[in-house]
DNA sequence: AATAATTAATCAATCGATTAATTATTTTTG
DNA sequence: CAAAAATAATTAATCGATTGATTAATTATT
């Protein structure tokens, strides 16, 4: 049947994006993860046509669900704090519910391997990127933020803050003493104190007028 | 002659450097380092013992290197947010000076393979984290800081934007405008414009009395 | 009966590492 | 100081292991 089939192939992209996201993509070898998945290695191949392709579908599967959720945001017509405000909580909700991927996205982003695959990623990490700038630069124009802040870095603080929580996992849970990789306090405890953080430390940046030097 | 064969073998932890950095642990074979570095094959285990050992031996380097500034910063005696700003931009020359040794960095931390290594790894760059908010902790504790302020978020957002216009160097050229992994701009554009960034954001979050909700 | 799915076995290529032989450099010795 | 002995450095060739991929045969489904 063809949805017992997607079901296999979704459990597959699953498995291999955890093995991806641990080991890397060379530390995780087509059998170790056919083997994980519970499947004949060969059915990597006929299924995905081979380990490029399987690495490539598991990125194409997020992007289709990430490109509804941009558009979405982008038709709001809610004030430029707010709308950053929102953005900050997305962008937590996504990436701290999905690690694995991110770890993927970030290691995938530092190499200059691969290349075709690089662009697809990185333009698509760009989309949310940009979108992110366009919020802040928008905010500076009308006025409802500080005139002389630096959107590229505020998005770099942005998703460079979160990626560290999430990609240097081992560090943070020595720094704030508690297991940053377990799901559950990943939910209670790390996203609301990032989310909460972030923007505090944005507004104190943005909307407060004070003189900095 | 010891001389010599000290210097054929910085050379060679150079170009391994660069070459993990440009292509990962896995990706860099030992026979593309021998080749670029110009040596036999058969020298890295010569050497260094193995590929293992080689990528270790990058490791030492910077760790020796880093024990004496860390240490230096610890005894001085100014005010809290002189020795942040002062690890700031300490942080900031480091990691911008030197790309592909925080490239190696990250993407190791964010792995669970080679897990000897990686405690090695993760106990270095612990200490400069805890450094950080070590100092942070201070500033609040002796009320010259924000009382509410997150010092372990605030370590996350300094390693992280830093990290993040690193690793992802190709997003931030495309966010900027400009090439990010070209050293000249570096040196006169991205660097003091990420160290003022930081230094005005945390400044604004961690001085200016505001009240964020 | 025909097509799709799945398996076990095998492919060539590449990996890190090692070997044995050769060359260069010290060190010892006369 | 030079010849010889000893040690260090370097090379080319090869090792077994593992990689991703493919094949041909088998089983399941339509």
């Amino acid at each position: 049947m063809t949805e017992e089939r997607q079901d296999k192939k979704d459990h597959i992209l699953e498995i291999a994006e955890k093995l991806f996201a641990d080991l890397g993509y060379d530390g995780a070898s087509t059998r170790h993860i056919s083997q994980a998945a519970g499947v004949n290695m060969a059915m990597l191949n006929y299924y995905f046509g081979g380990k490029e392709g399987l690495y490539l579908s598991i990125f194409q599967k997020h992007v289709t669900q990430q490109k509804i959720k941009l558009e979405n945001l982008n038709n709001e017509e809610i004030s430029s704090i707010e709308k950053l405000e929102k953005c900050i909580d997305d962008y937590a909700d996504k990436m701290m519910s999905n690690c694995a991927f991110q770890k993927i996205i970030y290691r995938e982003m530092s190499l200059s391997q691969r290349s075709e695959l690089n662009k697809k990623i990185i333009s698509l990490i760009s989309l949310n990127a940009l979108e992110v700038k366009r919020i802040i630069s928008e905010g500076i124009k009308n006025g409802s933020f500080n005139q002389d802040a630096d959107a590229d870095m505020l998005v770099a603080s942005l998703f460079g803050t979160k990626s560290y929580i999430i990609n240097a996992a081992e560090m943070s849970s020595l720094l704030m003493g508690y297991d940053v990789t377990n799901p559950s306090v990943i939910e209670t405890v790390v996203k609301p104190r990032l989310k909460n953080h972030i923007k505090k430390m944005f507004r104190a940046y943005l909307i407060n007028n004070n003189e900095n030097n």
